[in-house]
RNA sequence: GCCCCCGUAGCUCAGUUGGAUAGAGCGGCGGUUUCCUAAACCGAAGAUCACAGGUUCGACUCCUGUCGGGGGCGCCA
């Protein structure tokens, strides 16, 4: 258990202790209050609690007085915690004793990079669907925040037990493909593109490739076939290049076969009480205004055609109901332009009870500068920057940095400039530094004759690390599953990225003040120890972030 | 008109379910290399947390309103 959740159980323990002792007056105090903030003043301890403010009032009692009751029934346990103290108005401040760092520098030394990791999330399926770009051109910079968000909570629920699948719906039916087909015909035949045409250069790519390939054309739709499955084979590369590889591609067009998706809809929402659809004017609606929304929804037109919505709702059905393995969280990762649709989403979510597993998280948009220029992207008018020349010009780990450096919910600046920097200034780089670094003091360990037995350090040897930058480090590093439990708690990766950086400023600090390589032999197998395990910190949370971990820069 | 996100140091931003003296990086200033990567480290300076009310023992955090920036509101996709 991590010295974090070890903190919890006794405090959990002192509390319910002292509620006991006040049988008349039997507060609730909920779990999910139990938590301890890292302190950013060291004087405040290692960890400290806000528990005592929380049932003060209700049993008549200063905060002070009541986080004084808990310390004393507080287990004692002399290996974990050094000293607790009541500290301002009934802070409990925790230090941690150094046999307990020590213990757990040890178990990151066994663990590897297994470390972090928990099962909390054993035996959870959880759905992650992001990206789920139409096949009408290439991905675009937005699209990749939504792949890194996507594909990095993915990372970081597995590591924490869940089982985790990844799936992109393809719109491939509808009259956007259709627009589509006609685009590449049009260019093709060397007419002009329609008006509502798609114009991009990557149009005229496509229908040279045809006419390369001299392949027949019989008709409108096998162009759009064609362009379809061009386009998603460039979404793939693109979306493999940049660390992301999904579980399921699913289809729209699967919604529809054999099926009479209208009856199927009405039926199904309607199960319980047959008032969730109606039709007016020929058309069928969805009374999402029952559940919060502005207005009711078309589904079906009043010539029969399906609106998207309909194949949304048809959708979440099949997520919901249609898969093999029951889902326990379905998690909806869009750009913050479809914000307007979350009341619908979450409408029928409702109505078909799901309300509670279905999670939406609208990320902010991205804006792409380069200097002071900011560059302006829109599909439809084909000026737009892809994410494909992202990545080719600051390449994978930069792009992925940047787009997980902050909270879904702020808008981006993406600095193409500062993300193509080797200095100090680029984060990216100073985090992925603070690992090559390390590699290069093994190498000179080794020119020394100094090397480690995996997995067997000594805590005689361990001991031996008593600077203050030293315990910092260990400590630092102890908190590593903690922040991955808050990552998937908020649903927001970023706080992985400020953790790293913290990591790395702190192992700097270290580096900086300490030599590692030393005559002492003993301290610089401890050093060594210590660098080691940060070293494997370091590579576990930049491989949650899909970023490289080189051993040399 | 309605809806969503944002407004914190000169600049870019952290500040996680309300908690102690609001933190980083960059820029500017002053230092650190006979020694494992100076892509690093240290120090001082820099904030009316947009504004005004409210709730609370306690508000950057929650509520209401105002102002400012961005985005969105179709029987389009």
């Amino acid at each position: 258990m991590t010295i974090y959740n070890e903190i919890i159980t006794l405090l959990e323990t002192a509390v319910k202790t002292v509620a006991a002792d006040f049988k008349e007056k039997p507060f609730v105090w909920s779990s999910d209050k139990f938590f301890l903030t890292l302190p950013s003043n060291e004087k405040f301890g290692d960890y400290a609690s806000n528990i005592a403010f929380f049932g003060a009032a209700f049993y008549g009692k200063s905060p002070r007085d009541l986080a004084k009751l808990i310390v004393d029934k507080l287990p004692r346990d002399k290996d974990l915690l050094e000293k607790v103290e009541v500290a301002g108005n009934g802070f409990i401040n925790f230090f941690v004793a150094k046999k307990r760092v020590y213990e757990e520098l040890k178990e990151i030394l066994t663990t590897q990079n297994k470390y972090g990791q928990t099962a909390a999330g054993k035996g959870k399926n959880i759905q992650i669907e992001f990206v789920s770009a139409n096949p009408t051109g290439p991905l675009h910079v937005g699209h990749g925040r939504g792949a890194a968000t996507g594909d990095t909570l993915a990372r970081i629920f597995n590591a924490l037990g869940y089982t985790v699948q990844k799936e992109y719906y393809v719109n491939n039916i509808g009259n956007q493909m259709n627009i589509l087909g006609r685009s590449v015909q049009a260019r093709f035949a060397g007419k002009d593109i329609p008006d509502d045409g798609y114009k991009g250069d990557y149009i005229r790519e496509i229908a040279e490739q045809i006419a390369a390939d001299g392949r027949q054309m019989a008709d409108e739709n096998a162009f759009r076939e064609y362009a379809i499955d061009t386009i998603l084979g460039w979404i793939k590369k693109d979306l493999a290049d940049f660390g992301v590889v999904f579980d399921n591609w699913f289809f729209e067009n699967t919604l529809y076969e054999g099926k009479d998706l209208k009856k199927e809809i009405t039926d199904t929402l309607n199960r319980e009480y047959p008032t969730k659809t109606y039709e007016e004017d020929g058309a069928v609606f969805v009374k999402t205004t029952d559940f919060g929304d502005d207005k009711d929804r078309v589904i079906f037109r009043a010539d029969g055609r399906p609106t998207y919505f309909a194949s949304d709702i048809a959708y979440m059905i099949n997520k919901f109901t249609g898969r093999k393995s029951p889902l326990d969280q379905v998690i909806n990762i869009w750009g913050a332009d479809h914000h307007g649709y979350v009341p619908r989403m979450e409408a029928v979510a409702s109505m078909l009870a799901y309300k509670e597993k279905l999670k939406i998280i609208l990320y902010q948009l991205v804006s792409l500068k380069r200097g002071k220029e900011t560059v302006q992207m829109s599909t439809r008018s084909g000026e737009f920057v892809t994410l494909r020349q992202v990545l080719d010009e600051v390449g994978k780990d930069a792009c992925r940095f940047f787009f997980l450096m902050r909270s879904p919910d702020s808008a981006l600046d993406f600095d193409l400039e500062l993300a193509k920097k080797h200095s100090s200034d680029n984060p990216v780089y100073y985090v992925q530094y603070a690992h090559a670094r390390i590699c290069s003091v093994f190498k000179e360990a080794v020119k020394n004759s100094l090397m480690l037995d995996a997995g067997s350090s000594k805590t005689e040897t361990l001991n031996l690390l008593q600077e203050p930058e030293e315990m910092q480090l260990i400590k630092k590093l102890a908190n590593f599953s903690k922040i991955l439990a808050d990552c998937a708690r908020t649903y927001d990766p970023h706080w992985l990225t400020i953790y790293l950086q913290e990591v790395a400023t702190v192992f700097h600090n270290f580096y900086t003040r300490h030599r590692i390589v030393t005559d002492n032999r003993e301290l610089s197998l401890a050093r060594l120890e210590l660098i080691k395990a940060t070293s494997i910190v370091l590579k576990d949370g930049l491989d949650l972030l899909g970023i490289s971990a080189p051993s040399k820069m």
